[in-house]
DNA sequence: CAAAAAACATACCGGTTGGTATATTTGCAC
DNA sequence: GTGCAAATATACCAACCGGTATGTTTTTTG
């Protein structure tokens, strides 16, 4: 039964984060809020930056990867599990998610110029979905599901990019119809650039139209 | 002769915006360093956040428009002014520039969900942006330098979303280098799918690899 | 030049907030 | 049940920071 008031505080500053960022999580305010006191919260964690590392360690660092788990120890059909993860970004969305932006992404612009640890911290999150990425498009072009052409670590870098802007974005113009928009836009140009398309190889161009939003 | 401290006051603390966001902005540290008062800040802005608003009025919005604005009023040679822009972008960087990130892009993430009027300043940028690269994409279009399948206006928005996705990664990756990649893949990704490549239409890759950092 | 308005200067305040020092309780080994 | 450490409670603080109230100087205007 111990640890179980680690665990609230963790998660329940964890959701205070994804509300309103680090900076603005206020441990007294979630003390009070947890009905726990100061001594429990320190007991626990030295700080309020150990309380956040904590977090990303033991929240974000899991959940992040397991966003891009179904790529993992596939030797086939990453070209469709790739596509089927945006699709599930893209639809999964809600206005309140949109409204809010990735918790990842915000954290990564609001920390990584502000504390180092925290910065080396979330670069392990980023560099973790870009390996498996990385190694799907191996797997990928290996295949024949993906173009071979194609370099692998500069795409993933640029696939988790482009989520970011679609994320930082579509927060501003606090507008689901844009993030979707954007990841349709997304959706359109991996079809493009990555995928091997079904027919001929060099078709031109594959349904990048009729673009809605 | 007027207007000067005003003008002293919005210079320095859309710097200090610059180096550590707006929330990170005191006002009491800016004043000081102004060798100004209390009693000067607060003649010219009612409060902390007017003064936000007013940098995103008058610094950001001239000068994000500016950096497109070589892009309006053309008939031919968007295409290659549009590529301009961005290699500008992307050699004009610094280790300091990368690790700081984009001004507009931080304001994006840590202001869209805290400040209803601050949102809303932050879009009316992103939108003159957006509205600009659309226009140049129909020009573009016109001209028969660009494939006119493409949607401006989903292209424009992935355009501006790619940027930033570029400046949030390479931000907490802290890596001029990994800024110059996903810049490179971006350019890549535009000959490939908006441009019209010079030789024939569909002649597949167009240099997509040779990535390195 | 006098009145008024603009442009500053000075002093102060009150709530917030992360953090600490210390006391008390609980759980468990022996 | 005694002893000890982990776990939790209580009280307090010092700095920060945006903001205000009010006073003084400078400039403008009629």
């Amino acid at each position: 039964m111990t640890k179980i008031t680690r665990e609230k505080i963790l998660n329940r500053c964890f959701e205070a984060i994804c509300e309103g960022g680090f900076i603005n999580l206020r441990t007294d305010k979630e003390i009070k809020r947890l009905r726990i006191t100061k001594g429990a919260f320190y007991h626990y964690f030295p700080g309020k930056l150990d309380l956040g590392y904590a977090v990303v360690d033991e929240i974000l660092m899991p959940s992040y990867t397991e966003q891009w788990s179904s790529l993992e120890h596939k030797t086939q059909g990453v070209a469709k599990a790739l596509n089927d993860i945006i699709e599930q970004i893209k639809v999964s969305s809600t206005d309140i998610s949109v409204k809010r932006g990735d918790v990842l992404c915000n954290l990564m612009v609001e920390m990584s110029n502000e504390d180092e640890p925290f910065r080396a911290k979330l670069e392990e999150v980023l560099e973790a979905q870009v390996k498996i990425i990385q190694r799907a498009i191996l797997t990928g072009k290996a295949a024949g599901e993906m173009k071979p052409q194609i370099d692998a670590r500069s795409m993933a870098y640029s696939l988790v990019g482009q989520l970011h802007g679609c994320y930082a974005v579509a927060k501003t113009r606090n507008s689901r119809d844009v993030f979707t928009l954007m990841v349709n836009a997304l959706q359109r140009q991996l079809k493009e650039v990555l995928f091997v398309s079904a027919g001929s190889e060099t078709s031109g161009s594959v349904g990048f139209q009729r673009m809605t939003g």
